[in-house]
RNA sequence: GUGGGUGUAGCUCAGCUGGUAGAGCACCUGGUUGUGGUCCAGGGAGUCGCGGGUUCAAGUCCCGUCACUCACCCCA
């Protein structure tokens, strides 16, 4: 069964692959409104556009994101192209930045090194509520300065980027997973509390290989064995205490909120000091609108200098759901401000010119196509959520004007058809 | 990977112990020979997910299968 889907509606024609979403107008409005209210906020931070591929080769993920990961174990698109490479389609954004940062030497140019980028992420995962296979995400990073103002800048964005949508309903996380000082002595002790525990095999193997993340488990007999487990967040190294101190102080003269969980661990290595996640409660058994964090070691993992970065990513679907479950509605379903509506050859020849120049002076118009009954032709106005129609009939033409009706409150207006292009403009500025 | 639920019109769904496929919404046309959002009338549209079985007869019962969906695990 390649390609065609004998179980779907309408066998026998083509389906979308599982576990991806698609937006089809009108939910596509709202997915870019969504989209671009976040990227605006990164962007008022003088954070520009890097634009990458969807796949990169497979050995910077399995490096990058971290051998023990759930993402590399399990949940990588990877195949073999017909060069005999193996690629993967990319399962978070900071590794490709990073690689590219260090690929054009982005960090000789100037620090820190401020890009964002939005786009497809691919996940190979049972689909849920919340969560599927291919999913959209605002990113950015600052790469290259060490300074807990960057951590509360990123934070901070995010935060914007949901202000500015109308959320109120989501509470941010943060902790810190320490530095390359005090991580690896709280990783052993960490290791010495759990194996006493009775845990099932596939912990156990985690307590080995990724013993943080046990703290994050959600099964309540977990939580409850691991509530006395050391926590990293009492082991601090001097220097990431500092920070974290100064991460809290900047969000506090901020007036971001935040709820400190110090068993917060993010499902990536390559994080330290500042771990971040927005959570909402509307997004079925997903938590997550966006999550982030400090990382003081991947540039030079990856081939680069070594120098630390600080980065968030966003999910536009999550942050779309978070939304719905708020009834914040913030964005216009109205295709176009004016609509058309012809009444005869002369009169569609006429308004196909008035559209035309209406467009060029930046009004969004449609009209009605397909030459049916004027009756038709208002109903695709009122339709298209334009606020007004223009009505044209050949008895207008031959007088030389045109109704200008306004299509909420009803009244109709004739105007000369020479000025009715400026008049549109004057009414809608 | 494991478990639950659901597949009937474009959408949301009804369809009893088997008996010739329905509703609402949406869409199209007309009532209104040049005016939408209300109302009225009419219309188009479904291989009842797919395959097999039982039966005189299957949307309905049985088996299989696929898909969707929710949840576990984990994350955006």
């Amino acid at each position: 069964m390649t390609g065609r889907d004998s179980g779907a509606p309408g066998a026998g024609r083509f389906a979308a692959p599982k576990g991806v979403l698609e937006y089809v107008p009108p939910e596509s409005i709202a997915f870019e409104h969504v989209m671009r209210t976040l990227i605006a906020a990164a962007d008022r931070a003088g954070y520009a556009l890097i634009e990458l591929p969807v796949f990169e080769d497979t050995q910077l993920f399995a490096r990058g994101v971290g051998e023990s990961t759930d993402v590399v174990t399990k949940e990588m698109y990877t195949f073999t192209d017909r060069g005999d490479r193996s690629v993967t389609l990319r399962p978070e954004g900071t590794a490709g930045v990073v690689r590219a940062v260090i690929e054009h030497g982005l960090d000789k140019a100037g620090l820190p090194v401020k890009v964002r980028y939005a786009g497809p992420l691919f996940r190979y995962e049972r689909p849920q509520a919340g969560r599927y296979r291919q999913f959209y995400t605002v990113g950015a990073e600052a790469i290259g300065v060490d300074d807990p103002a960057l951590d509360a800048e990123v934070i901070a964005m995010a935060d914007e980027g949901f202000r500015a949508l109308g959320l109120r309903d989501y509470t941010l996380e943060i902790n810190s997973l320490g530095d390359a000082e005090c991580r690896p002595a709280y990783r052993e002790l960490l290791q010495d509390f759990l194996r006493k525990l009775p845990l099932d095999e596939a912990t156990q193997e985690r307590v080995a290989v990724n013993p943080l993340r046990v703290l994050d488990d959600k099964r309540p007999e977990v939580r409850r064995m691991v509530a006395d487990a050391p926590l990293l967040i009492d082991h601090l190294s001097t220097a990431a205490k500092e920070h974290h101190t100064a991460v809290k102080q900047h969000l506090d003269d901020l007036g971001i909120r935040y709820v400190e969980n110090p068993r917060l661990v993010r499902g990536l290595d390559y994080y330290t000091k500042t771990t971040f996640e927005f959570v909402h409660p509307g997004l079925g058994a997903q938590s997550a609108i966006g999550g982030g964090g400090h990382y003081d070691g991947l540039m030079s993992l990856l081939g680069g200098a070594d120098l630390a970065g600080i980065g968030y990513g966003i999910g536009v679907d999550r942050v779309l759901l978070a939304c719905r479950a708020e009834g914040v509605e913030p964005w216009s379903t109205a295709r176009v401000e004016v609509f058309g509506v012809p009444l005869g050859d002369g009169a569609r020849r006429k308004l196909v010119q008035l559209a035309a120049a209406l467009r060029k002076a930046g009004v969004r118009v449609d009209m009605a196509y397909g030459g049916r009954s004027m009756k038709a032709g208002m109903k695709a106005a009122d339709r298209s959520g334009a606020r007004y129609a223009l009505v044209l009939g050949d008895r207008d033409l031959d007088a030389g004007t045109v109704g200008l009706k306004d299509l909420s409150s009803g009244d109709q207006d004739t105007v000369a058809l020479d000025s009715v292009v400026d008049e549109i403009v004057n009414r809608l500025a």
